[in-house]
DNA sequence: GTACATGCAAACCATTTGCAACAGA
DNA sequence: TCTGTTGCAAATGGTTTGCATGTAC
């Protein structure tokens, strides 16, 4: 199930660089995969730390995301912390999705719907922006940790 | 008018510095009325462009951010472009409010209404949290970047 | 007088760039 | 083959740190 969503996800890379124009590229294809399987906000440090990107040198990293930003495929998100951070573009409307942190017991639960795009919308046109995108934690307390405090 | 208000942040400036147990010096007050005065965020960049800071030596200036931000009168915005972005925690600033960030000239504007609370609570409950709080980040473009881009 | 703040210079670290070797089309 | 990509090393630029001097209290 999971491999199946690797694979597809693989041709689905290399269908859009080429689409893009695009060499397909080892690195690239790769960099371009973990955006696609992991379809969340990725920090270039996570790259840099894992294994499979040992092989790749710093500075292709970084041009390669250069290179997928300017082509479309990924956005940057601006300012998170000590290292850049980047999401696909693609998957987003069907994927797009935040996480709920218990401030109890630090569990963490994906939230599959957003429902704040129009609200978002009308706070940034009152200040004269268009929105782009949005970052969005939320904390609270999850219902095990409500029973357990009875 | 004006002077009136930056004499009087002047007063508060060096009152709340006492009040934190940090010592009033020039350079720390200059600074915080700075903060008082524009009462928006600002990136280091600004300090460091502005002549009145010029005698300042940028070492001392990031020491001093760290050391408002450490004793609770400044706070950092997360995720900015090339700057660190900090704001007071004075004034209005002390109450609820987001972000939002130009992707293309990298401004950052307070939001002065967050409309989303419901929103959040229905998504949180869908899962069987309590939402406690959020933490909301946007992006997108400014009107005078969409201008330039015409 | 003592602890903390400052200036200066060097260090640090994420990111960028120049260049020669290499690989995709 | 030809142009775009990679690895390596050096440069860049925002931020931090060590240390000797200066200043608030």
């Amino acid at each position: 199930m999971i491999k199946t969503s690797i694979v597809k996800n693989q041709i689905t890379a290399e269908t859009l660089l080429k689409e893009k124009g695009l060499r397909c590229t080892k690195a690239r294809i790769l960099i371009f995969c973990e955006f696609l399987n992991r379809n969340k906000p990725l920090s270039i440090n996570e790259f840099k730390n894992k294994k499979s990107f040992n092989d790749l040198d710093e500075s292709s990293l970084y041009r390669n995301f250069k290179k997928l930003e300017a082509a479309g495929l990924i956005r940057a998100i601006p300012g998170s912390g000590d290292f850049h951070f980047y999401e696909t573009t693609e998957l987003q409307h069907s994927h797009h999705h935040h996480h709920i942190t218990c401030s109890s017991c630090k569990k963490i639960q994906c939230l599959n719907v957003c429902s704040v795009e129009k609200q978002l919308s009308k706070m940034a046109n009152s200040v004269g922006f268009q929105v782009e995108g949005h970052r969005l934690e939320l904390y609270g307390i999850c219902q095990e940790c409500v029973a357990k405090k009875l």
